[in-house]
DNA sequence: ATCGTCGTTTAGAAGATTCTGAACGAACTG
DNA sequence: CAGTTCGTTCAGAATCTTCTAAACGACGAT
C-alpha cells in the first residue's frame, strides 16, 4: 500500500466513523475500494491494514449483512472479499431505517399522554410523522432518486 | 413525572442512542417534548430526569447548536428552555451533512489513484457522487418534500 | 456584606467500544 | 499422521464516552 493509498484507506476509516460506524470498518471498506486485485483474503486485508485478524473477522461480519462487501464463492479455504458495487447506498439506508424507533418511541407517547394536552401531542404527532417519512417515504424513493442523479451526472 | 412519561422518555433516549447522540440528548429532548409548562429551567430539568445539573449542562448546549431546543429571553437568572418546533428535522439534516466528509475523501482517492485504475476510479467516482447527493439533493430537498407530506398528512 | 441559588467547568469514576494475542477447531499438505 | 495455514472465538488491555461531585464565579436577596 501506497503513503497516498494509506491516507485515503484512513480518511474513508474517519468518515465511517462520523456516521457511526468503526474505524476499522471504514478502513476495510476504503481498502477493498482500491486495492489490486480488487479481491482480497482475510489474512491479506489483516497484513494490508496492519490490524489483527481477529478485528478483520469481527468487522466484516456486519459489513457483509449490512451488504457493504460479499464474499466470494471459492473452493480454496481462504474467505475472498470484494467491495459490492453501489454497497454504500447501504449506509444511508440504515440510518433511515432506524428512524422508526422514534415513530414508534412518538406513537408510545401519543398513546399514554393524557388528551388535554394538545401541544405536547402535537409535537409528538409531528416528531411521529417525520421519522415516517425519513424511514418510508425518503428511503424507498432514494434509490430511484440516486439513479436518476447517477444518469444525469454520468459523462 | 409519571411513569408513562418516565417511560417515553427513556425511549426517547434510546432512539436518540441508536442515530448516535447520548443518550442524555435523547431523554431532555424527549421530556421537553412532553412537559408542563413546555419551558423548563436547567436546574428543574435535572431534578425531573434525576441527572447531575452538570450534564444537563453540557448536553444543552450541542442542543441549542443543532438547534433541537432554544432559551428564552428571560430577565431572572434561570436559563429556560424549550424545543423549538420542527426541530428534529436537524437530526437528519446533520446526518446528511457528514457525508460531505465522504465525498472529499473519495476525492482525495480520485487524485492519488494511478489513472489506469479504472475499475477502482469508477468505484470512488461512484461514492464521490453519492455522498454528494446525499449531502446536496436529499439534504436541500428534504424540507420542501417533508413541508408537502406533512401537509397531505394533516387530518 | 453574607448567604443562597444559578449555571459552568474540571477531575476523576464508571461504563461501553474496539483492539489484540492466544487458544482453538477445521481443512489442506506432505 | 504430523505440521501448516485458515478463520473464529474469547479474555483482557487500551481507549473513548458519558456521567457525577465538587469547586467555582456570577448574580440577587436579605
Amino acid at each position: 500500500m501506497t503513503p497516498e493509498e494509506a491516507e485515503l484507506v484512513d480518511r474513508i476509516g474517519l468518515f465511517m466513523e462520523t456516521v457511526g460506524a468503526p474505524r476499522t470498518i471504514g478502513r476495510i471498506y476504503g481498502w477493498l475500494m482500491v486495492c489490486d486485485p480488487p479481491e482480497q483474503s482475510l489474512t491479506e486485508l489483516a497484513t494490508a491494514l496492519r490490524v489483527s485478524k481477529a478485528s478483520i473477522s469481527t468487522m466484516i461480519r456486519p459489513m457483509q449483512e449490512g451488504e457493504l462487501v460479499e464474499r466470494l464463492p471459492s473452493a480454496s479455504r481462504e474467505h475472498y472479499y470484494r467491495v459490492v458495487p453501489g454497497g454504500f447506498t447501504q449506509l444511508l439506508q440504515v440510518q433511515l431505517t432506524r428512524m422508526h424507533a422514534g415513530a414508534e418511541a412518538a406513537e408510545f407517547g401519543l398513546s399514554v399522554l393524557g388528551e388535554q394536552r394538545t401541544q405536547q401531542r402535537e409535537r409528538l404527532a409531528d416528531l411521529r410523522d417525520f421519522c415516517r417519512f425519513a424511514a418510508t417515504e425518503i428511503g424507498d424513493d432514494l434509490m430511484r432518486r440516486w439513479a436518476d442523479y447517477r444518469a444525469n451526472n454520468k459523462e
